[in-house]
DNA sequence: AACCAACACCATAAGCCCCACGGGC
DNA sequence: CTTATGGTGTTGGTT
């Protein structure tokens, strides 16, 4: 099928002939010809890199041509700014929501598309935005992730909120391609486009004995390093002109990896100097310093340990073509687009807590295979195993390579997956009795699947009682109502066991304490623990000797819940000395965690600080300035002496410590103090900056105390 | 004497992602 | 409820 006679608006034609596509891919033809221009909803279950995204940007600005709006959901925020990039420029207004961008929903509104992360799009319908009514096409991308215990479950409630809300809207579905796609159709009402085309052939194999083991034939790999065959993979692929991904099964291993493998590649391409200078200017762990070292040579290694700079230098380089290769956790298997020649899947096997060390799912081998091959660029990609000896072979081929891909399925009747669902269809609206609570449930993919929901009713049932034990759901009779303590949670989006645990904490305690609090934030389901090793025991030990009558929660009796009561301590203890200001790599080093991992806890604690500082405020009252002081602490790194002069904008941790240790304590101290010595401690532009900020404060309010005891007021007003 | 390769042994540690929000002009 | 790795130490051989 020609572009040029597909209904599109006119310059999108034009920009997508000036890029050298003239044919549709078979698969977006047969979209097309089912009736993606006509409103019907689809379901694509087709391979990776075949195309799915134009198919969404095609109808998405067929929408737009008549005045439609689009949503387009993905299950990541990297995700979420690629297809931001990627769809901007084209002649319709874009706009991107998720965790870390942009909050002003109301502007949101005003684009032709909007990109949003699933979670970020179950909060919106929380929070009632105003745009959700308007849209006319969603689109679900990954939408297979359904399966996933964890976040499935949002995404299954997001697609029926949305269908409910918008009955006349056009849903297509991205999906890999998997077992059951007639189910998943059925339950979108879609038709279904399936394939198995492919742009860029990919070869699978598993290597042993020097050999790769095609389907078709073997192909000899030359023996440079006798004791490693993944450093030789890797070197025939580069000396074939090509860039390898290697995919291992923990951290630690892919940083070893690189090391290896920058001693075998000794790159020494001067277009690489400037990534490791860069690297190396800004590593401050030892973490960082070996990245940059692997660099220089043309290899490095990639997961959540690293920063978002030393991410994305690490993603361009091996883009340009010249980082060779990456070893990497399964970050960049799901993640961002960074396909290479060869993709070796060296670890099929991954430690899981009381299983050993189970073989990973073929979705999942599928889904790193899939980054082999780049469209254009590579007359083909090759997926490669590495089997352990010749009788494995055979067995990987079965297990992987030809296995059928697998089924989806509903999670939303798994313990726990409800409690947040259940309060937020109460409390948005959805529902009003237990009926149609029920009733609702019923454009579940789980009825769908299961045509009835006996487990499911148990679990909203269960989930029920729980919520109306806590109060957040009232019931009057036939009638649920949520309390105002039940809508705030579900606006916090936070789960409510994690509300249940702080309200109750909070209540019982009399005196306010930062570490009870923040032990307390990380014993809930919300948040994410550090593993306790035996040797950290003495230290947490003593650490609660120390702090005796400050942690507010009591060490359990049971010794498997003893093991979380540490792992929460050990994590409060991280965040507890980040807010003390130790510094990143003195932290990186204690915790033998990545800058990456502290950035993420902070994160993670600061978005639960602000939860229970909402909390309090309806709560302990007594406690709530406390709270939103440690909450500004936490998020810029600091002791509360800081507090004044992180106020001013362009002063962090670093340049209020600064200040502070030369006795300028507050904005009107560095009023006081001139602008000249000012600059000596912070720099010039920084000091100007800081000055027009002071200037402008001291004529608009003469009184700069003023903010404590609004508190208060914001409070009352807050239970009128 | 200094250095290196090869090997045996043992302690160690073991993926990833998402969510909230203000206040001043 | 497992397994691979890298550090450590030892040996034996080479320069």
């Amino acid at each position: 099928m020609q572009i040029s006679e597909i209904p599109l608006p006119e310059h999108l034609k034009q920009q997508y002939l000036a890029k050298g596509m003239q044919v549709l891919y078979p698969p977006q033809a047969e979209c097309v010809e089912r009736g993606m221009f006509e409103g019907r909803n689809l379901l694509v279950a087709i391979p990776t890199a075949s195309g799915k995204t134009l198919i969404a940007e095609m109808a998405m600005h067929s929408h737009i041509a008549r005045k439609g709006k689009c949503l387009y959901i993905v299950p990541l925020k990297a995700l979420a700014s690629e297809k931001y990039e990627e769809f901007s420029n084209k002649g319709v207004r874009v706009g991107i929501a998720t965790g870390d961008f942009d909050r002003r929903d109301d502007m949101l509104g005003n684009n032709d598309i909007i990109v949003a992360t699933s979670e970020k799009v179950d909060s919106l319908l929380r929070n009632n935005a105003r745009w959700i009514a308007e849209i006319t096409l969603l689109v679900i991308d990954e939408v297979h992730l359904i399966d996933s215990s964890h976040r499935g479950p949002v995404v299954e409630m997001v697609i029926a909120k949305m269908r409910y809300r918008n009955p006349a809207m056009q849903v297509i579905g991205l999906s890999a391609t998997i077992g059951n796609p007639k189910v998943l159709a059925g339950w979108l009402d879609a038709e279904l486009v399936t394939s198995t085309w492919r742009p860029v052939d990919l070869r699978q194999g598993v290597f042993c004995n020097d050999r790769i083991h095609f389907r078709e034939g073997e192909r000899r790999v030359k023996v440079v390093s006798k004791n490693f065959d993944d450093i030789n993979l890797c070197l025939d692929t580069i000396a074939e002109g090509g860039q390898c991904l290697v995919f291992v099964s923990s951290r630690r291993n892919a940083e070893a990896f690189a090391k290896r493998a920058a001693g075998a590649i000794k790159s020494e391409d001067p277009g690489l100097k400037e990534p490791a200078k860069e690297l190396e200017r800004t590593a401050e762990t030892e973490m960082g310093k070996t990245l940059a070292a692997c660099v220089a040579r043309g290899a490095a290694f990639h997961h959540a340990g690293l920063s978002r700079p030393e991410r994305a230098v690490v993603e361009e380089g091996f883009r340009k073509g010249l980082i060779k290769c990456i070893s990497s956790t399964p970050t960049l298997a799901a993640g961002l687009n960074l396909p290479a020649r060869r993709v070796i899947i060296r670890d099929y096997l991954r430690f899981a807590a009381g299983e050993g060390m189970q073989p990973i799912p073929a979705s999942e081998y599928h889904q790193m295979a899939g980054r082999a091959g780049r469209p254009r660029l590579d007359p083909y990609g090759e997926a490669v195993l590495i089997a352990k000896d010749e009788g494995q072979v055979e067995e990987l081929f079965e297990y992987y390579i030809d296995a059928p891909a697998e089924e989806v399925h509903s999670k939303i009747a798994e313990p726990n997956a409800l409690y947040t669902h259940v309060l937020s269809l109460i409390a948005s609206g959805f529902a009003g009795t237990r009926n149609e609570l029920l009733s609702f449930m019923d454009r579940s993919f789980y009825v769908h699947e299961h045509r009835q929901g006996r487990l499911m009713q148990r679990a909203v049932d269960t989930a029920l009682k729980f919520l109306v034990d806590n109060d957040m759901i009232l019931e009057v009779g036939e009638h649920l109502g949520s309390s105002e303590f039940g809508t705030l949670v579900s606006r916090l989006y936070i789960d409510p066991r994690s509300a249940a645990m702080i309200v109750s904490t909070l209540h019982k305690e009399s005196d306010y304490s930062d570490l009870g609090l923040l032990h307390l934030i990380c014993s809930t389901p919300d948040m994410p623990r550090l593993y306790v090793r035996n040797t950290d025991r003495a230290a947490l030990d003593r650490m609660m000797d120390e702090h005796d009558g400050e942690i507010w929660l009591e060490m359990p009796g049971e010794e498997e819940e003893q093991e979380e009561y540490y792992r929460a301590l050990k994590t409060a203890m991280l965040l507890s000395d980040w807010a003390d200001e130790m510094p990143d790599a003195r932290i990186c080093e204690r915790y033998s965690v990545g800058p990456g991992d502290v950035y993420g806890m902070v994160e993670s604690v600061n978005w639960l600080l602000h939860a229970s500082g909402e909390l309090s405020r309806m709560f302990a009252l007594t406690f709530h300035p406390r709270i939103r002081e440690y909450e500004t602490c936490m998020k810029n790194g600091i002791r509360r002496e800081l507090l004044p002069l992180v106020k001013l904008r362009g002063i962090g941790r670093v340049r209020a410590r600064r200040l502070f240790n030369n006795g300028i304590t507050s904005p009107e101290a560095v009023l006081g103090a001139g602008i000249e010595t000012v600059t000596k401690l912070i720099g010039r532009g920084i000091a100007e900056q800081v000055f027009a900020q002071l200037e402008k404060r001291v004529r608009a309010t003469p009184l700069p105390e003023g903010e404590d005891n609004m508190a208060g007021q914001s409070t009352l007003s807050r239970f009128r």
